[in-house]
RNA sequence: GAAUCAGUAGCUCAGCAGGUAGAGCACAUCCCUUUUAAGGAUGGGGUCCUGGGUUCGAGCCCCAGCUGGUUCA
């Protein structure tokens, strides 16, 4: 019997996963993680992170309820190394990063695979909307059935050997599936609950406020337009993101949007919406599935964030680890630090940080 | 000092034979969403500079004042 450890999160997507491994017969070993201490009187007002003790607990208690073991790992150290620094250093910098894109492949696959390895379990699973394919003989990341739900773009990261050791019970299920699938077994609440939406060390839903509890330095600085002239006063770069027109706080009787972050001078550039159209891109610490099957074919479809719509795009590659884009049509909002997912049909064949 | 223009929602402005106000942007909430955003929907907001006067009735007319801009001396 293939023995698997599962990781769970105490909400629906891991414990429906869970529950149809143990149905394909697989023996089952459960584990969450502890990432974060949410200790913010903020956070704990608001609903419970998928991090939280609460979720931890309701993890621990779906994983008995199934009838398998199930371990809690304290990672708080690790988290905080690899995925929170990060965050912290990107925004400190102008950039805005994807802390998931880190913890999939650190935390998720990195750790979790190690404990495989000591738990004697032939694969990890988790509840990502995703699936797994091979071409050529490589195994590629694929897309969900579900698109609305594919979760690819967060796990690009992952590399042929992680994949070759994951089982993604859901990719071929629609959410509405999965719910069903929760409420037959008689997970009523977990059926109805809200998907998470934030970021899991940040429950509250207010990075600025984190940026600010971590220490980042942040004060005041100018708006300015294209030409260098003054708009206005923002409340510091660190805290907008390209592509932003919400809570700028200022009216220019057209929208704005912000363009460019010079964190050097602490200005924040701000523009009409046709300013943020590009053709083309550069990706840094790239990785690529098979770099050859890119060069001979380098037609792919990008996404440069998550949920945007996907377009059709060529790769130049200058160094394994650089990849340009040249898009067939203008993409709107290219952001540094923001991941670049590229595919060919449903399967992610790469990925980068733009830059 | 004189002449002149302006003073209406947070911002920029529109309004009219005189009948108690609108638009864009901003802002808020919700939807969407395991990043930041975007997008969609809904919504809150105004002593119409102040004080008099004319009028059944004034943001709109008249007088005075205050404030800001411009021009002339």
């Amino acid at each position: 019997m293939k023995r698997v450890l599962i990781a769970m999160s105490g909400g629906i997507d891991s414990t429906v996963s869970a529950l149809l491994l143990r149905e394909q017969g697989y023996d089952l070993i459960g584990c969450t993680f502890r990432t974060f201490d949410s200790i913010r009187e903020s956070c704990l007002a608001k609903e419970k992170g998928c991090c939280s003790i609460e979720s931890i607990m309701e993890a621990k208690y779906n994983a008995e309820r199934l009838g398998f073991k199930h371990h809690i790992v304290d990672f708080r150290d690790t988290f905080r190394q690899c995925v929170i620094r990060d965050f912290v250093e990107e925004y400190s910098h102008g950039r805005t990063p994807n802390p998931c894109v880190l913890c999939n492949s650190h935390i998720k696959w990195g750790k979790l695979l190690e404990m495989a390895d000591q738990w004697d379990c032939d694969y990890i699973a988790t509840g990502h909307y995703a699936r797994i394919a091979e071409r050529d003989g490589h195994t590629y990341l694929r897309c969900a059935v579900d698109t609305h739900k594919d979760q690819t773009y967060f796990l690009w990261r992952l590399t042929e050997s992680n994949l070759r050791r994951t089982l993604f019970p859901l990719g071929d299920l629609t959410k509405t599936r999965v719910r069903e699938i929760a409420r037959a077994h008689g997970y009523e609440k977990l059926a109805e609950k809200r998907e998470s939406q934030e970021i899991c060390f940040v429950p509250d839903n207010d990075y600025r406020r984190f940026l600010r509890d971590e220490g980042v330095h942040v004060e005041p600085g100018e708006y300015v337009d294209n030409e260098g002239h003054v708009l206005g006063r923002h409340e510091g770069f660190p805290f907008y993101t390209i592509g932003q027109r919400k809570g700028l706080g200022i009216a220019l009787g057209s929208p704005r949007f912000v363009t460019a972050i010079d964190a050097e001078r602490n200005r924040v550039v701000l523009g009409e919406r046709d300013d943020l159209l590009t053709t083309s891109a550069t990706a840094c610490r790239a990785q690529l599935t098979d770099p050859d099957a890119i060069r001979r074919c380098p037609d792919v479809l990008a996404r440069v964030r998550y949920r945007s719509q996907a377009v059709p795009a060529t790769v130049e590659m200058s160094d394994p680890q650089t990849l340009r884009l040249r898009f067939h049509e203008p993409v709107w909002g290219v952001t540094p630090g923001q991941s670049l997912v590229i595919y060919q049909d449903d399967l992610v064949v790469g990925g980068g940080l733009l830059c």
